[in-house]
DNA sequence: ATTGGCACTCAGTCATATAGAGTGCTAACA
DNA sequence: TGTTAGCACTCTATATGACTGAGTGCCAAT
């Protein structure tokens, strides 16, 4: 409350309107902000020199830092995480470029892997990064419809409908053969017991009727009930994540390192990685950012994942983002992320 | 038949021998060969003197260039060319080798799909460059079975199965609600009618039908047909083409050019372009080689690309291979390929 | 608190020197 | 006639030093 605490608040506040500019014009030009530059850049009519004792302050609290005695300074991570949870002042997109990425997701015709890999396409054509779009929590959807057909040799193809249109096949092995007919009434078995059930539910069933299944059941049921089985838990864990405009990180210099840049790429066709990343992210409501060297995952080093979570039937069921350099322009990419979540959402949403 | 021509031929021969240790000796370093390091790299005890002269004959036959004057030689196009087609010695691959492609491809337990993707990593993992694998005429399979689903908003969910067990799905619009009843009965006599049958011929009796319908045919059979020709021509037109591995290709310091390793990258993701550049290896028997100048494309400049065609039952269905520096040793990659492509068409043998 | 001035540091650029690799040519040799 | 040794020459790569320009930190003046 004395003197002295007031007067250094007051020194922050001009420090950060300096912090913010230095990164704004770090963010445009990719070099070192030297005193005079900023001098300039600010309204305030300031001395390079004066200019330069706030920015040797702003070294001491570690928010930037010179890559030698007589270069400018840049952002460190912790200066542009800052920036984005206090300083950024986001721009609204204009109302063409929200027509336009409604437009472009509405052409899917709303089959939803299609859409997720237009959202994808788009994300990274906008920003000129790197697309992403998740999907985890598959769309909690009801058993419809399945199918057994016999191939050759002990082979089944077992086909799963559910209630969203998607289709699941998948080709199971037996140990012996089934003919048509004995297939038909597994199958006509498990569509008149779980027809319209959820498919947690259907999973359930499944599992606690087998059990019971040698004393009460017999022969077709228990093989209807294994096979559904099978093809029910392929069907769960089916995660999938669409990437896009990879390409694009080449022409950053700041990730120029060849090495790294195939390390990247590497996690991009994994994938696995990647999704557990942007899996933190699925209960965050709204736009999140974070710096590739606060994520743990050195592979990111120099990047910054722009993401947003996308919902279903406002339920959400993925998340949706940017991969880019850290010196990205966050006050662009930011709303773009956020629109393209919302009409994501929209578009998805299911009657 | 002169006393010159004879001489003639000797020079060349002894040339030639020159030319495959150069180009052996290049592939290995990557760095221009002198006439002090060939001179003992071939058996032949000769001094560096003399094989300048025959360096210097190279070079006017357009075989190897020096970059500038007090460099080595390194072999032109033209240089490779010869250096595949006639002087190769190819070694074989020792059984353990084999056996491990073998068992490698043997796990995707005969689906399509995951066989030939095993083989693209297979061929990718082994070479350390890019495999790629196309599918392009789609084996010729017959019509199983077919089944109509409602889904919501005049939206039906057709699914195909053919004989093979590859089930293809669509979502589609129709001008009006159907019930599940008519579409039973759709199915019905759509699978009454074309089961077993080849696709082609079914293709071509759905048209025919069509044209005929309005006058012989009730409206079941008529929605049926159309329903079936959007279907079956879906199918047709599946062609496609795995890739994996393109990484590796970052290793390379002649593709260093960032500019050129994106543009291959996206041709990559693109995949139309590579798709069309190998179906011309489709009909050629045998491995294949070519370098990418002698392409066009000047996007695989640098590069050479190794194919050999594959078979189900007999007849081809498409081409794998590898895509890599020209500077690749196909005295080890052609083997791989040919004996790739031989056990991947045993694999994919139906009976 | 702000500023001008000044000495200092450091990356980048240019010219120059030097070493090394390799060539082409010529003349000698078998 | 094919092969070889020798030699002058070319060109790259590398190191070196001088110089410039950008930018800093600090001190003393305002």
């Amino acid at each position: 409350m004395a003197k002295k605490s007031v007067s250094d608040t007051v020194v922050n506040e001009r420090a950060q309107h300096f912090l913010k500019a230095l990164i704004e014009r770090y963010i445009r030009d990719g070099q070192p902000v030297g005193s005079r530059t900023l001098a300039k850049d600010t309204g305030l009519d300031l001395s390079p020199a004066t200019i330069r004792n706030v920015m040797a302050d702003l070294e001491e609290m570690g928010l930037v830092s010179s890559p030698h005695t007589s270069a400018g300074r840049v952002p460190t991570i912790t200066g542009y995480r800052m920036f984005i949870d206090s300083l950024l002042t986001v721009q609204n997109l204009n109302k063409q470029e929200v027509e336009k990425i409604r437009k472009e997701l509405m052409l899917g015709g709303g089959e939803s892997a299609e859409v997720l890999k237009s959202a994808s396409q788009l994300l990274s054509g906008v920003t000129q990064m790197a697309g992403v779009v998740t999907l985890t929590r598959r769309d909690k959807t009801s058993f419809r419809q399945i199918e057994f057909l016999p191939l050759s040799d002990r082979r089944i193809l077992a086909i799963l409908v559910t209630e969203d249109g998607e289709v699941h096949n998948r080709i199971l092995h037996t140990h012996r053969d089934f003919n048509r007919s004995e297939l038909d009434q597994a199958a006509n078995f498990l569509n008149k017991s779980f027809a319209g059930f959820d498919m947690e539910v259907v999973r359930q069933r499944v599992l606690q009727q087998l059990n019971d299944a040698r004393e009460h059941f017999d022969q077709v049921m228990t093989n209807a009930l294994t096979m559904a089985g099978e093809i029910v838990n392929v069907s769960e864990n089916k995660e999938d994540c669409v990437i896009a405009g990879q390409t694009n990180l080449m022409e950053f210099a700041e990730l120029s390192g060849l090495v790294q840049l195939r390390k990247l790429f590497d996690a991009f066709t994994e994938k696995r990685e990647i999704l557990h990343l942007l899996d933190q992210f699925l209960d965050a409501d709204g736009v999140q950012i974070f710096i590739g060297e606060e994520s743990g995952y050195q592979l990111l080093n120099g990047c910054s994942v722009v993401t947003a979570p996308y919902q279903v039937n406002e339920e959400v069921v993925g998340v949706l983002g940017v991969i880019g350099p850290t010196r990205m322009d966050y006050e662009r990419v930011i709303p773009v992320v956020d629109i393209t979540a919302k009409i994501l959402s929209a578009v998805l949403k299911k009657h």
